[in-house]
DNA sequence: AGCCAGGTTTAAT
DNA sequence: ATTAAACATGGC
């Protein structure tokens, strides 16, 4: 006779600092009908998380509301250290983020209010681990948007460790040292360009390696991190500046290059040339170290329009 | 069918 | 110090 085992589950809650919309959470994760690692579906958030080499399944559901906010948590399977988990959700929420200071500022100008008001509570999403962030970087160099999100499910599903749960196959985010013994011609294969390809295996051989902590440059000046970055083959202050926000939550870095915030600013500016990028940087300006987190406001409430909520 | 899309490097002027 | 070409896919 069989005996079925059940897979042990840990649940707890977590309540978030008003305000924040979980649902927006979901808008961002399935606007493209390619997901990989940050799957959404039926309200649901799902992904897997790798702590300690350990892979976990983690399953969010909002139980509040934006301004009572409240999260149910599973993890699957049972993890003892639920503070670890819990540290990790609401950083990659952006639970901590201080909307507060970013509001203040933004409500000053009429229409820039007008977008704070329909995305209000709506927090910047980040990578677990800043090396995440600048792999997603890499891919999505100076591709459309879509096209980025396929190559990078073909990388999680060739070189991700992988859970199934209840028959469903979830993909971890490949580690450094998963890519980093990876040949660039393999990588190719999956219709990378080989240069990325190379700069992709470069990179993650320098943090296998212990030569590159990305994690503890969170600590060092926005121009420091640049500076170190830039200097690798394949990073270039669009890249840099881009992990910074999504990996590091680092919004005192603006990718200004960045050729959709470029438009976006160019639609808001009513201008119609495209405007460049130092005065993507005056447009910011006046958020301070919050420019990254307005840039983000301002790029969504252009993407939501391109790209519109699928479900 | 052709142009463009959430860039960077290398190699010319 | 600036400018051009190569990279390469997929969506419209």
């Amino acid at each position: 006779m069989l005996l079925r085992f059940r897979m042990e589950i840990t649940k707890f809650s977590i309540t978030p600092k008003r305000p924040f919309n979980f649902e927006f959470v979901g808008t961002l994760y399935s606007r493209f009908p390619i997901q990989c690692v940050d799957l959404y579906s039926h309200n649901t958030y799902e992904r897997i998380l790798n702590l300690g080499d350990k892979l976990y399944l983690v399953r969010v559901k909002s139980i509040g509301s934006v301004d009572k906010p409240e999260l149910s948590i599973e993890v699957i399977p049972n993890i003892d250290d639920k503070k670890l988990i819990e540290k990790k959700l609401r950083w990659m929420f952006g639970l901590g983020d201080d909307l507060e200071s970013f509001y203040k500022i933004g409500l000053k100008d009429k229409n820039f209010a007008k977008i704070i008001r329909n995305f209000y509570g709506l927090r910047a999403p980040k990578t677990p681990i800043v090396f995440e962030a600048l792999i997603i970087a890499i891919t999505e160099q100076q591709i459309a948007l879509p096209v980025a999100i396929t190559l990078r499910k073909r990388l999680v599903e060739e070189y991700g460790k992988s859970l199934t749960i209840e028959g469903k196959r979830y993909y971890a985010f490949p580690t450094p040292e998963i890519l980093a013994k990876a040949s660039p011609n393999d990588i190719k294969k999956l219709k990378f360009s080989l240069r990325k390809s190379e700069y992709i295996v470069n990179v993650s051989k320098m943090v296998a390696q212990g030569k590159l902590n990305l994690e503890k440059m969170k600590e060092l000046d926005t121009v420091k991190i640049i500076d170190i970055l830039t200097k690798i083959r394949g990073l270039g202050p669009w890249t840099v500046e881009y992990m910074m926000c999504r990996g590091m939550g680092r919004y005192d870095a603006l990718p200004a290059n960045d050729l959709a915030l470029r438009t976006s600013v160019t639609k808001y500016l009513r201008r119609k040339e495209r405007v460049i990028e130092k005065e993507v940087r005056e447009f910011f300006e006046p958020f301070g170290k919050h420019r990254g987190y307005a840039a983000f406001y301002l790029i969504y409430h252009y993407a939501f329009q391109k790209y519109p909520k699928k479900e």
